[in-house]
DNA sequence: CATGAATGTTAGTGACACTAACGTTCGTGG
DNA sequence: CCACGAACGTTAGTGTCACTAACATTCATG
């Protein structure tokens, strides 16, 4: 992850231009670059976060827990728990109680882990969010869930 | 490009819940997945459709000026000027003023094909921003210029 | 006219979203 | 009580998109 295409933004044509999906997309590439290179300082991913902040928040899950509270499929997360679990952030044993589950427990040094990892979202939130104000924020926070809401659930 | 994630919405950690960048990203999710369903009921991609639109619009091009003007890697672009030529929605000829170059032009057919994907995409956006007022419309699409504005060029 | 830059091309990487299929284990209805 | 279907974890694979490296041809400049 070093450079982008967004930097020259050449003469663009004029119908893309101003569409809020392009505008979009572009905003979207943009954060999700400033997030994920913040993440791969400390050799960590999105997924990587989102397991184990779901983890401390909502304590011991299963994989499938896991899956539906951070939305990365199961089939995804299986390398994801192998990752942590390598890195011993992540303990992943069998669940005595269901002996289809695995029990994924945080760490001490996991629970560390994320705390670094919160420092930096934290920046590069507030990089990404540096040309708005703070009423700016508010607003586009409730436009946007407006929007995620509308097509979270048909 | 059936189902997705996003329709449960199940119990999300709550440090992610209101971020931006996390909203963002799901916001764009839904209006690229509206989008390339869309498009793909056509056959066709982002890709395409950017360069249908930028011949269009500035006429026959090379296809680093496509790559430019899309964004478009150009070692993509080849692969997307195939797919096109293949259709007869676009001409690749070698440019007698530069032998290093293809001039891209844009065929009658590949015309008609790019105001068929206008409809499509109108209506996407359409649905898309369905949940927003107009002067919502509007404001989202000034803070999300501010931003990419403010990402594009350091 | 030699050197370096631009152009198109091929090949490959890596993140991410998503599907299919399979063995093991569990829960339930008959 | 046990057969059957569902849930779980796992492996493997697909497709899109962004991006890099390397190469041959052609051009432009010094």
């Amino acid at each position: 992850m070093e450079s982008w295409h967004g930097h020259d933004e050449a003469q663009v044509p004029g119908r893309l231009q101003g569409l809020p999906s392009r505008l979009l997309n572009l905003a979207a590439g943009y954060a999700q670059r400033l997030v994920g290179d913040r993440l791969a300082t400390l050799d960590s991913r999105k997924w990587h976060y989102a397991t184990l902040a779901a983890l401390e928040e909502f304590g011991p899950d299963s994989q499938s827990g896991l899956s539906d509270r951070t939305g990365i499929y199961r089939s995804d997360l299986v390398a994801t728990i192998n990752d942590l679990t390598a890195r011993g952030l992540v303990v992943r044993a069998p669940d005595p109680d269901d002996r289809r589950r695995n029990a994924i427990t945080l760490t001490d040094e996991g629970r560390r882990h994320l705390k670094r990892l919160d420092v930096l979202l934290a920046d590069a939130e507030a990089e990404f969010l540096a040309p708005l104000s703070p009423a700016d924020r508010a607003e586009l926070t409730r436009l946007l869930k407006l929007l995620v809401a509308h097509h979270s659930n048909p």
